[in-house]
DNA sequence: ATTGATGGTTGTATCGTGCAACCATCAGGG
DNA sequence: CCCTGATGGTTGCACGATACAACCATCAAT
């Protein structure tokens, strides 16, 4: 049996739209209060620094489908913390590859530590075998790309 | 084995953390286009409206953790758009009870209906004790309440 | 050398939001 | 019968994130 033919998994999807759009939301009512010195894009940001090791703005653009001048004034903002710095592309001249400073690793891992303390309180109690099958679902979800990405359904603050 | 104590659960936690706040993120990209008459933050509030079958602006406000004035402001918006009603309380002149009028109901049937096709195709292929577990996590996450929720921890678009 | 593509910035406008101040109404006690 | 405080709602103001468009600088290819 697959989704969408029978009366059990229309309940389950039900209950899947209604649960992500609710997580969602609950997302974006908490997305400021991230950090006094970070707001939740410039995390995002800054996390995505850290992965890649540096990268352009047109990149981090891409990646998170927003327009050039706002991830241009972002990365100002970010610069005029000290977080990340332009470092020009010797074999480019248009491009400024950016690198995360000492001040923004720093940041960086201590929001990240205590986001992961955050979720790990919610998971707390869950057995191991329900915690991988809830990854394992999450990421088959997401695995199907953000073209078919029917969004939240529920979520007011993110409007 | 509970989380938090194990290298596995570790792994599943931070697959989770990142696939949920993956979610969040692209939810927020996709919260502008949903309909060309309804914002992302009126269809949650025309479907909170449906299911209580009416409710007060303050009742909105407290249960999506947003400002009355917020509130009223969308409400000012959807009564324009002719998609709500306000109807005075004859019990307390100070409150006005909002109801969906037939357009609303209209708008709201179709979006509803077209965000559920996205979600059946995105889980079109799953077996039905797939959906009915994930579903099952997703209502236990949520559950553990606004208070502890971290928050998505990689969704520029957010902010 | 010209032309078109690419990386980035800036001006402008919009939208959602919160805070604070405000008005109207209700409920309780002197 | 008024005061006083609580409640529902609106409005003025400011902020932040965003997109679009116009623009400049640089590169690449012909």
């Amino acid at each position: 049996m697959t989704a969408a033919d029978g009366t059990a998994a229309d309940v389950a999807i039900e209950t899947i739209h209604h649960e992500m759009t609710a997580f969602a939301r609950r997302a974006r009512a908490s997305a400021g209060r991230l950090h006094p010195e970070l707001s939740l894009v410039s995390y995002t940001l800054l996390g995505h620094l850290e992965e890649r090791g540096g990268c352009r703005a047109t990149d981090l653009a891409a990646h998170y489908a927003l327009d050039k001048s706002t991830v241009s004034r972002q990365v100002s903002a970010l610069e005029g913390a000290g977080l990340i710095e332009r470092r020009s592309d010797p074999q480019d001249q248009r491009v400024q590859v950016l690198h995360l400073t000492a001040a923004g690793t720093e940041i960086l891992a201590q929001v990240t530590a205590s986001r992961r303390v955050a979720f790990r309180e919610r998971l707390a109690g869950w057995p191991e075998e329900d915690l991988r099958r809830f990854a394992g679902y999450l990421l088959r979800y997401n695995a199907a790309g953000p073209g078919t990405d029917p969004g939240p359904a529920d979520s007011p603050a993110t409007g």
